[in-house]
DNA sequence: TGAAATGTTGGGGCG
DNA sequence: ACGCCCCAACATTTC
């Protein structure tokens, strides 16, 4: 009987998982392992590494209800796995590609170095609905404007196959010398906060498979209106789920059709398709802008300032609110993200690339692809981009998205009692008005850290030097 | 998946 | 009845 090593990367899941139900093909007996590679640049943030522990120990009991174990190790995956194929005496290595600069370079170096050894190898398209170079436009260049890459998504999405099940394993029986439980990975640092900030979520392909049905039978018909009001449950919180791979974007489609509401809830599914096509033919946007004019932009190195954005103390209350939000949660909605990253970069003139880095370390999803393209969006110097003179103004923003101020409220206790008119917008109130909603500026809560309407104007003239 | 400035229109108050 | 002004509501343009 044969035996296969299935190399667990971002693909958390059993069920449409292409290169483990390969693997499993023909009563083949699987081995299955996670590697953690601790020089990878882009290593994981905080929040990710709480979130793979709990995903990897959902993964582990998931598979040893079928009497399988899991494998985890930490090195070099190339070492690694041809040791491992060599102990186990595997014909064959399967894996789910990543799309990922340093992801990318992995499976290349391990595809060369087992197959001079006679070990075959088999990558497979697990984690996304299109492999990025499926989708070209009319004169054979990838796209870098949505739209029309939405537009050419859709028509293929429609003729998908449908999801595979979960495969039967048969279990490899034997040890493997220098690897060890989820334990051995050493993910957690036993700070209190990485329990508290789980409590919100269940990692693993369970809990992954909750949201989808909370999705679909509660809040995807109320999604094109609802999604954008941070206060409500309105997005589907798969993100995080997403990213480590514990339910396929396919899964997600079959689920939910493609029609009406379903329709404009998978348009962001294809962003995160989007994203990821962009970083596979522009790797270098992790760090330098898609639009090489921004090379010259003067940023501001201004560390006080970060510093006071990542704590949410900016004095703006739904900017800080947000901030709150993903350092209690490992999460934050959608639009606040927008926000928030438009206060950092335009108000502060910060480089986007800091926002990236404290989002990366602070979020449960944080996504190389979605990151990259999420930060060079509200920048403007990326795909698509907002034009840089698109700013967002966190009073209207505020009220529009947030008109009771429920969501300030939530995340900012100390203005809980300001009413509604001044809670985007406390410092329009008198002292004794404060006062008597239990506030004061600059002791309770910050006052706004620079004047919004100046810091529009100076980042316009920002933006011209740019251009001349 | 902006916001502000500027332009246009049309209803109503009023002399 | 008419012109004038005000201004809200909406549209367009500019940053």
């Amino acid at each position: 009987m044969k035996t296969h090593i299935h190399w667990f990367r971002n693909d958390l899941r059993l069920a449409d998982n292409p290169a483990l139900s390969e693997a499993a093909r023909a009563g083949a007996k699987v081995v299955c392992v996670y590697i953690l590679s601790p020089e990878a640049p882009w290593a994981m943030g905080g929040a990710s590494k709480a979130w793979l522990h709990a995903s990897l120990s959902a993964l582990a009991k998931e598979l040893s209800d079928r009497g399988v174990k899991l494998f985890c190790g930490i090195g070099d995956p190339v070492r690694l796995l041809q040791k491992i194929s060599e102990k186990v005496k595997a014909s064959a290595v399967y894996w789910n590609r990543s799309y990922e600069p340093y992801g990318i370079e992995l499976g290349n170096k391990v595809k060369t170095t087992l197959r001079d050894k006679g070990i075959e190898c088999h990558s497979f398209s697990g984690n996304l609905l299109l492999e990025p170079w499926q989708l070209k436009n009319g004169s054979g260049e990838p796209y870098r404007v949505f739209t029309p890459y939405w537009k050419a998504a859709k028509k293929i999405y429609v003729e998908l196959e449908p999801p595979l099940r979960r495969p039967s394993l048969e279990s490899y029986a034997g040890e493997l010398p220098g690897f060890g439980a989820v334990e051995a990975l050493k993910l957690l640092t036993g700070h209190p906060w990485e329990k508290k900030m789980l409590q919100y979520w269940e990692p693993g392909e369970n809990g992954a498979k909750k949201r989808l049905t909370k999705l679909t039978e509660s809040f995807l018909k109320a999604y094109p209106t609802q999604r954008d009001l941070p206060e409500l449950e309105g997005t589907s919180c798969l993100s995080p789920h997403l990213h480590f791979g514990e339910i396929s974007p396919k899964q997600i489609l079959s689920a939910i059709g493609l029609k009406g509401a379903a329709e404009s809830f998978i348009r962001q599914v294809a962003w995160r398709e989007f994203g990821h096509s962009l970083l596979y033919y522009f790797p270098e946007t992790t760090s330098e802008p898609l639009n090489p004019q921004f090379k010259n932009f003067s940023w501001k190195a201004d560390s006080k300032a970060l510093e006071k954005w990542k704590k949410g103390m900016t004095g703006y209350p739904i900017v800080d609110a947000g901030m709150r939000e993903l350092w209690e949660t490992g999460w934050m909605h959608n639009r606040v993200r927008m926000i928030a990253a438009s206060f950092l970069v335009k108000d502060l003139l910060v480089h986007w690339r800091e926002g990236a880095a404290w989002f990366w370390e602070t979020l449960v999803d944080a996504d190389l692809a979605n990151n990259t393209l999420g930060w060079q969006w509200v920048a403007g110097c990326g795909a698509d981009a907002a034009p840089f003179f698109r700013i967002f103004n966190p009073m209207l923003q505020g009220k529009k998205f947030d008109p009771d101020g429920n969501y300030v409220r939530t995340w900012l206790p100390e203005l809980s009692k300001l009413p509604n008119k001044a809670i985007h917008e406390p410092w329009t109130l008198s002292a004794e008005e404060l006062r008597a909603c239990g506030v004061e500026l600059g002791k309770t809560y910050p006052k706004p850290m620079l004047d919004h309407g100046m810091a529009r104007d100076r980042a316009l003239e920002h933006y011209q030097a740019l251009k001349s």
